[in-house]
DNA sequence: TAATTATATGGAAACGATTTGTATGTTATT
DNA sequence: AATAACATACAAATCGTTTCCATATAATTA
């Protein structure tokens, strides 16, 4: 275990320290000779350099830090592999934070940048990891960060998102289509920004096909299973149940298609049901469940390489990109019962 | 982003580095007077200490990194919160690493704790992430690691396991005590141990009850939904089809279900269906699905205990802790049909 | 009161790398 | 043969901490 450093496989090599270094990082300025003799060396011992000593002295540590309140749900997937994949193309590693939806774990993770161990951060939760002062300007302290899914209020800063309204909208849209004018709405926590959004879609929807809003067919989980659980007990218990339920999440959903099957309510003969997400699982639940597709790959994907950007040049402007949800019509809506 | 260090914090207050380092971290040896003018100095400009300064002088990260093949599968979630509580208990860091299967990744989230990272390592795979030296004994050259569900073939290594084996020999009793003789194996990739593991038992628990083997009826998928619904195919396509399913992971036997159904093949009246794992999704298939329930979150638990042992003391030996299974029977076994 | 011991702080050397002059050795030019 | 030009390699400073050692002050004891 005991690790050898720069100056032992100088002292093996014959050469100065500051040579093995040129070798490992600029090696067009070494002689071909030295080259291969220091580069044996290396080889041979199996030298791998004390990334702290590097990261202190270059003031870089090439890693990013992904702040994610929920690492396992499957919406996430997607998102984590292009993120990697865009990451190691530039030569930066990631640094997955699961923040299980607690506030000292997001700052905790949001320090990695301040003290060093990261470069900058993908945010995607909805608080920005680190306390702000009110009497400076934003952009002075932010470091590189870019936020997506679930947006930040600060308005100046980097975003990758859709548009959960329009979503919503078009969600509604494809229940008004098959003939459904009661529709309850399962939203997600009050403090999270895109469930808002839905919920503001969801009503621009009814007024636009003139339904009235009934406030007790707007719901609240917590885009669990288990929550969707609840949720659907809570809407079969209702005297005036809804024909059509749209989840704001497919978790949500699949645990509301449960529920109804197991009370004897045919999905989607006596109730449609509508998520929102289209995780992995959902085409292979019973019935296959309708949803808004999301962007999973590129998402991931315009988050790293728009942050590896901005690490490198600080100074950009904030860049907002919309990016385009999908319809993904399966099994699980159909004609509203009479 | 000018971000002051100890220096700076030192000279506002009027005393030396050090003492700022004390009151940081040996508040005790600090005088009550200067003890709150430092700190009252450090809350107000809000000082961090860089974490690679520290880690390069005391040689410890306080951070762990785990290396997960893939970090968004279902059957990782209860795994990883667990990781991360038991680690925060001990003061440490968790650094999850997405391997995407890949070994390059393995090796690099693997180097993390040779160049100053990482303190230990939890590893998922079945690989050791580093190169080993054949001609040194493998405990020398061992950072603190502890190996957890999929085991890597070296014998001197920290493991947590479950028995595969006999979980897949008691999964077989149970569709054997549903009067099911002629049963399909879905297995995993071949370089998977836990798949070899299952498959053993599969093969034991035949010889016991007296069955003849059928290599046609063990398959190979790679745990995915989509080789769950391949593998379906071509069990339909066999002329003598079996009646029941075991498939080693419980998405294979998701993917199954689906393509069942979609061939009015009615589980489990005509064919039963087991899966392994008991990922959350599990209960909320319809059938829902019968599965080997594994303890996840005691093995994030134990595997983080552990590690932080051996971190704390990296002399003590070697120790294998095996967890007890569950089967948890549902609806997607029944008796085999005539 | 003087001598001794605790207590609190400061100075400076590490930790392991990179990088900026600077020095050395080679080769080319006059 | 002397100088210039160039290619290499080195020594030392540096990044931000912690910690050993020394010292100054305060508290205790004789």
């Amino acid at each position: 275990m005991s690790t050898l450093g720069i100056k032992d496989i100088a002292k093996l090599a014959g050469v100065s320290p500051a040579t093995v270094s040129r070798v490992l990082n600029t090696p067009e300025l070494i002689s071909a000779k030295t080259l291969v003799r220091v580069q044996n060396i290396i080889d041979e011992h199996g030298y791998i350099p004390n990334r702290l000593g590097t990261s202190l002295r270059t003031k870089k540590s090439g890693n990013i830090v992904a702040i994610i309140p929920h690492i396992t749900k499957p919406v996430n997937a997607g998102i984590i592999k292009s993120i990697e994949q865009e990451a190691q193309k530039f030569g930066y590693s990631v640094l997955l934070g699961d923040t299980q939806g607690l506030r000292e774990r997001e700052l905790h993770y949001g320090s990695m940048v301040r003290n060093g161990q990261a470069d900058g951060i993908l945010l995607f939760g909805s608080h920005l990891p680190f306390a702000i002062k009110t009497d400076i300007p934003l952009e002075k302290q932010l470091p590189p960060i870019v936020n997506a899914n679930e947006m930040v209020p600060e308005v100046n800063i980097n975003k990758i998102f859709i548009d959960n309204e329009a979503a919503a909208m078009e969600a509604m849209q494809h229940l008004f289509d098959l003939g459904h004018t009661r529709i309850a709405a399962v939203a997600g926590p009050s403090d999270i920004p895109s469930s808002d959004e839905r919920i503001s879609g969801y009503k621009k929807a009814l007024v636009r096909q003139g339904i009235e809003l009934d406030e007790n067919l707007i719901v609240q989980g917590d885009y669990t299973l288990h929550s969707g659980v609840d949720m659907a007990y809570y809407l079969l218990s209702l005297e005036s149940k809804p024909t059509a339920i749209f989840a704001f999440s497919d978790d949500m959903a699949i645990g509301i298609m449960q529920v109804l099957h197991k009370n004897g309510v045919v999905v989607p003969d006596d109730i449609s049901v509508m998520g929102f997400d289209d995780i992995n699982y959902a085409e292979f639940v019973r019935p296959s469940l309708t949803t808004v597709h999301q962007p999973l790959e590129e998402i991931g994907q315009a988050c790293a390489n728009l942050l590896i950007r901005k690490i490198k040049n600080p100074d950009l402007p904030a860049e907002k990109i919309q990016l385009d949800y999908t319809l993904r019509i399966r099994e699980s809506t159909g004609p509203a019962a009479k």
